[in-house]
DNA sequence: TGTTCCGTTCTTTTT
DNA sequence: GAACGGAACA
């Protein structure tokens, strides 16, 4: 007999999503579910349940699938399903490892299945994964062996033929199609596209190296092959599915490959915060779930709130009720508070720093830590002018989003070395590695790479006659080489045998290199966690650090820091406090992501995912001038925004209106520009404000 | 062959 | 401001 003791904390709607399938028999076979989670509802909290539960009726964790959106999620989810486990077992300690061996995202576990199933498809076990990076790279080294660089009218940089591909790739659709729907104004290249994409393919086969779509799509393919897909079907007793309005149609026939019929399979979202849509990611994929199956799946909505005040969640309804397409919910809360959102307007982008610098360090001296407290914006960008207040005033923060510790060039380049030595058929690495020699350009490199064409990599390295200016330093590189791949120098030693052959060269191509080589020292450290090399490599590209890599003073772990994260980087998280940035139109909606009506509703999501972190306090912050300093043609000028769209005057009554500063300060931006508009008001006002505050 | 400099174009969100 | 491609120079 079980105890269910901790199903009395959940209320009606919860328990039957954490019980389905489970009630009558307690035999762990279900039908499919879907459990529509609106924001703050408690979704991951159910979904810890729900899988508590079915370990607790007998599931065996090893046969449990668990797909997560981030490694983080679902090492929260595992957490948390212990907790309940080990209490309502009486148990006291929690086991140290989890027995939930495969959760992840679906990339990092299609890596691990296809490293497992590799010979049978005719895979090299061995592969590595290439980053967006190093595909981009790839793709453009093919275009311009096929002189697509050289055509008259320029064709698509290597960003775009990559976005392109991988659109295609995850959407499941033609190439025609894409190009129509997506990049209209490449569809005059549609056949040189195609015999692109086929030698890239080429490429990637031949240097035994995966991209990030490849490990879905290999994946994909792997169900379509009877034998291998009843194999595959048959590891996995449950499957559950975080997230699910963010996965795409290639993510969609994976799971229809493991689970035809959906027995065992559950999959937890919320439509209305969809806000993948540019990596393909469909709306549709959990509205026409439930009718993928005969009968059709059972669905259960949790429409209550648990994080969010009335006020911020009336106003958040207001925002999303303009959506084109409403499917589900409303959602309700029991938090009442006498407090709206505030729609702060303020001057331009210098007082927005100021009003969340002060509101933030006010909050703070009222009993809210800065880890409590979140400033969010769309794009990484945003944020630029706000870190250098914070680092003047002596502010800490982490920021999520944007440029990643990871992408930083020296980081690249030391992963390469090592990557390299993994891996030597992948000329992208090899390329990069080998012009970090002074006096080496493409066109030696390319030599290199060639004349290691079927022979032993290190025998080659050796053969090669470099140019006499980088004699020295090849030497020292074939050595290197040679360690990493012939002399079997264990890890993580041999992260510090790269580490120091890289030393001179991070010198050598970096002013600040004492700077960078702390991001090399994290790195070390983090190396030092990873029994192997190849693990190392592949989780690193799978679930990098998020955390960017300007931390200057990175917080430890129990100082206390204020959040700053793009809105994407924000899914599933919640503050008391959450101030969004520049919410005025060009912003939210980005002008770059208003060109077609899906793209506004996504932007209109997301805006809806933003406001829906707060518990406590909320505020939309919308600056009326920015100041530019970019435009060389012109000279600096002022730009005039408006507030966003998607908040009418309409529903300007769930708002609490605001301008700040009340008083205005005195200081003002220096008259430089003939196109400077000056504000006189202000300036009289500002008289009266003291200085430097 | 490698390096540097200049004009042109694009500029988001992430596994 | 970065990334790209072309052109001029070492």
């Amino acid at each position: 007999m079980v105890a269910t003791s901790y199903l009395e904390s959940l209320n009606p709607a919860q328990r039957s999503a954490v019980q389905h399938g489970t009630e009558a028999s307690g035999a762990n076979v279900s039908g499919p579910l879907l459990v529509i989670a609106g924001a703050g509802s408690g979704k991951t909290n159910t979904l810890a349940h729900r899988v508590a539960h079915l370990l607790l009726h007998g599931a065996d964790p090893g046969r449990i699938l668990l797909l997560t959106f981030s490694r983080r999620a679902a090492a929260e989810m595992e957490r948390r399903a212990e907790r309940i486990v080990a209490a309502t077992r009486g148990q006291t300690s929690v086991p140290g490892r989890s027995p939930i061996s495969w959760s992840g995202t679906f990339h990092a576990l299609g890596a691990r299945l296809l490293r497992m199933y590799a010979e049978s498809i005719g895979l090299d076990p061995g592969f590595t994964v290439h980053d967006r990076e190093d595909s981009a790279d790839l793709i453009n080294l093919v275009r311009h062996e096929l002189g697509l660089s050289e055509k008259e009218k320029r064709f698509p940089l290597k960003g775009t033929c990559l976005a392109i591909y991988s659109r295609a790739v995850n959407a499941a659709e033609p190439l025609d199609a894409v190009l129509r729907k997506q990049f209209p104004w490449c569809t005059e290249w549609e056949s040189d596209l195609r015999g692109l994409f086929d030698a890239y393919v080429e490429a990637k086969q031949k240097q035994h190296v995966l991209d990030y779509d490849d490990l879905l799509l290999y994946w994909a393919e792997l169900m379509q092959l009877p034998a291998l897909a009843r194999e595959i079907s048959a590891l996995f007793d449950h499957v559950l599915v975080d997230e699910y309005q963010d996965t795409n149609a290639l993510q969609a026939s994976i799971l229809r490959g493991l689970k035809p019929d959906g027995t065992g399979l559950t999959v937890v979202g919320d439509d209305a915060q969809a806000i993948y849509g540019f990596r393909a990611a469909s709306v549709r994929n959990i509205l026409d779930f439930p009718n993928q199956f005969q009968p059709p799946a059972t669905v259960v909505t949790l429409e209550q709130n648990y994080r969010s005040t009335g006020p911020i969640l009336q106003a958040s309804n207001a925002v999303i009720g303009f959506a084109r397409e409403r499917f589900t919910k409303d959602l309700f809360s029991d938090r009442t508070s006498s407090e709206k959102p505030a729609l702060v307007s303020v001057q331009d982008d210098l007082g927005q720093v100021n009003y969340i610098v002060t509101t933030i360090l006010e909050n703070r001296e009222g009993g809210v830590p800065l880890k409590q407290q979140a400033v969010l914006f769309r794009t990484a960008s945003h944020s630029a002018m706000l870190e250098i207040e914070l680092t003047r005033r002596n502010i800490p923060f982490v920021k999520f989003g944007g440029l990643k510790f990871i992408e930083a060039a020296h980081v690249k380049d030391l992963l390469a070395v090592l990557r390299w030595a993994e891996n030597p058929s992948d000329r992208g690495t090899g390329f990069r590695v080998i012009q970090l020699l002074d006096g080496v350009g493409p066109g030696t490199a390319g030599k290199v790479l060639d004349s290691m064409a079927g022979r032993a990599p290190t025998d080659a390295l050796a053969l090669f006659r470099p140019p006499a200016k980088a004699i020295d330093k090849w030497r020292d590189l074939v050595l290197l080489m040679q360690q990493l791949i012939d002399g079997g120098a264990l890890w993580p030693a041999a992260f510090d045998l790269a580490r120091h052959w890289y030393q001179p060269h991070l010198e050598h191509h970096y002013p600040d290199a004492v700077v960078r080589s702390g991001d090399l020292e994290q790195l070390g450290r983090i190396a030092a966690g990873y029994s192997t090399r190849a693990r190392f490599l592949t989780d690193l590209t799978l679930d990098p650090p998020s955390a960017t890599s300007d931390e200057s003073g990175v917080p430890s772990r129990d100082d206390d820091y204020l959040i700053l994260s793009t809105i994407h980087s924000a899914k599933g998280q919640e503050w008391k406090s959450v101030f969004v940035l520049n919410v005025v139109d060009g912003c939210i909606p980005s002008d770059l992501g208003a060109g077609s009506s899906d793209d506004i509703e996504e932007e209109r999501r997301l805006l809806y995912v933003a406001m829906t972190r707060a518990k406590d306090h909320l505020s939309l912050v919308v600056p009326h001038r920015f100041y530019m300093t970019q435009q060389a043609r012109s000279g600096d000028k002022h730009l005039y925004a408006m507030r966003s769209r998607f908040i009418p005057s309409s529903i300007t009554e769930h708002f609490d209106q605001q301008t700040w500063p009340r008083t205005v300060r005195a200081e003002h931006t220096a008259v430089t520009s003939s196109v400077t508009t000056v504000d006189l008001g202000a300036r009289m006002r500002g008289r009266w404000r003291k200085t430097g505050s």
